[in-house]
DNA sequence: CCGGCGTCTGAAAACGTTTTAACTTCCCCT
DNA sequence: AGGGGAAGTTAAAACGTTTTCAGACGCCGG
């Protein structure tokens, strides 16, 4: 029994009544002095607000938030985030959002639509003026029914929906849209492939009904196409996104076949395991098989080589999508905004072996 | 005015009342109905239910807390949230959060005091009834007052604190610790260097104060010390933690001196940085030097080379934080539990030179 | 037929804040 | 002198739930 002060009993949080008293004002005035959304005089204020430090006191933010209607809070929902790239989206919606005194939480799902809809669910009740959706989705119909459903709950309750990274179903429901060009930058790291001198390349990553996948494979297929290299030249390995899925899909596919000089991958993850796939088989990269990834997450350059990737400002996609949603005062309908990506060039590319 | 958002106008979410009105009941009866917090016949319960799903009615989290005095919600406080080791510890504590059906909410500090305090109190005002502060830190005066504060007031609030790899200033504090055996861990990977035969080994990413990499430190020397090395032979590099600083150092300590075959890095971003810098300056890991990390993030296998490090289960870390400050009903004051840690033997080590 | 008990229900009292509307003062202007 | 504000303050009414307390009703055993 180390603790001598009352460590038993209900525990009862200091009031703003309290202070009130201590102060000998009003608990309207209290409030006043404390919000701040009134202006009181300096004498009275300085007294309340002395109160309030000596009794150390916390206002009730749900009391708060009840009668104000609503609160500071936004959400962010990803996949996972111990993902390198939802880490760097949720830390910039995170800093966007502190540098506003807003509150952020943030929902990992897993992937399981399931617990996404529990926590938009969950993000109503709290009251959250603001929910993030992060990350490519296969757009099928369960897809567009929900989200649907989440923008015209959301906007009934007057919070804000932003799809990060994946698309509106309607160009008319209540949602922001907010994503890179995947299409560009795939074309750009491919056609760089291209200038090296590489024409049989294979992308390693599809996941056919991603929306950003099959954007990443268009941008590669167009990039083929502008450099006159036939489609059938082309290849395309649907094994998703993951550094597990890339190594397995990597060692399959040398089993199978070295008739390629390059790879572009989904994302650096699946680069990842491409790359130690390929240094398995006894291949070197860029020597005998150039490798270029997705995202440039944080240690992409310390990979083996250092990857060349597509850069793609994760963190300032989080603080785009708050800033854009507080901002825009129309809150435009389908409104739909694109961020750049650029080349970052690193040592997991060579010319290939004939050139 | 002074409405960031554009107002969209304050829209009305369906209240309890309207769905008692459609049932037919009572506003106690449609709560009983909904929160089953009190038997209610079969019939009376699908009427309330099937009223509410009709209204698509949502119920308001802070007038239930405002009422029940409490909610169901924990924090977790990082440094920050895109640190491979930080999202870890983050993801064990949503998911076990989520398990329980508890909300999860995250903060950033950036490493500030500042930012943690206004952190905690923004906990305190939300009603959180778990605060967990994750990340070593200097151990002055500042942070014993600091945390004393938290624990005291979480404490009055009914609320538990937990720090997670940092001290608690005072074992009469009101705070559980739940960490892993620093000193344990750095002795074995050191060990690990010894027994391969190095003798020449420096510490690189000290941080004097910080009582993780204080630990660390005080295992390599005691590994040092266990192998017969003189203490003399041992040198420590306070550079920190992070890539950039590990980095820096390295470049630094190389161009200084190479009298040394092998470095253990503060945790595996230092080593990502020293990799790096070896490789910069024309020396081969583990040829020419051998590099050990900690922490075994989830990238460290795709390090060139692959890294030797020592595997600490954040992700478990995160979860026992939750699971033991909730299970504990006597929160024990000074209640100190401590993970084990094993080494993971990669590609990074090799005999030196001359043995 | 009555007393008592169980089961359902509803009116009203919390919970802690902000805001509204009203009430003083006090001062300036006519 | 008297009227009109402005400035400072307060009591009381929200906000949307849960919970308490008590009433209504039906049923059983005496």
């Amino acid at each position: 029994m180390g603790n001598t002060m009352g460590d038993t009993g209900p525990r009862r949080r200091v009031t703003i009544r309290e202070v009130a008293e201590r102060a000998g004002v009003s608990v309207a005035t209290a409030s006043r002095a404390l919000s701040g959304n009134h202006p009181v005089p300096t004498s009275t204020r300085t007294r309340v607000l002395r109160a309030a430090r000596d009794l150390d006191y916390v206002a009730n933010a749900h009391a708060r938030a009840l009668v104000g209607g609503g609160r500071k809070m936004a959400a962010v929902v990803v996949r996972q985030v111990t993902s390198p790239f939802y880490a760097q989206v949720a830390e910039g919606v995170e800093a966007e959002a502190a540098d506003r005194g807003w509150l952020c939480v943030v929902g990992a799902t897993g992937g399981e639509p399931q617990r996404e809809m529990e926590f938009v669910q969950l993000m109503r009740e709290e009251g959250a003026r603001l929910v993030i959706l992060v990350g490519g989705v296969v757009e099928d119909d369960a897809y567009r029914s929900r989200v649907a459903h989440y923008a015209q709950a959301l906007d009934a309750a007057g919070a804000r929906l932003v799809l990060c990274g994946r698309p509106a179903p309607d160009p008319d429901i209540p949602a922001l849209v907010v994503e890179f060009d995947n299409e560009a930058g795939a074309r750009a790291v491919t056609g760089h492939l291209l200038s090296a001198g590489h024409r049989r390349i294979v992308f390693l990553g599809g996941l056919p009904g991603n929306t950003a996948l099959d954007a990443r494979v268009a941008g590669y297929r167009a990039a083929l196409a502008e450099h006159g290299v036939p489609a059938a030249a082309g290849r395309v390995v649907d094994c998703g996104l993951g550094r597990a899925a890339g190594l397995r899909a990597m060692t399959e596919l040398l089993k199978e076949t070295r008739e390629f000089t390059a790879v572009v991958a989904g994302d650096d993850m699946v680069a990842a395991g491409a790359l130690r796939a390929i240094a398995d088989a006894g291949l070197r990269v860029p020597e005998d098989v150039s490798v270029v990834g997705y995202n440039d997450i944080p240690l992409a350059e310390d990979f083996n080589p250092p990857l060349t990737t597509v850069r793609t400002p994760a963190e300032e996609l989080g603080r785009a999508a708050v800033r854009i949603a507080l901002r825009d005062p129309e809150h435009a309908s389908g409104s739909h905004h694109v961020l750049g990506t650029h080349i970052v060039v690193r040592r997991s590319v060579a010319s290939p072996r004939g050139a």
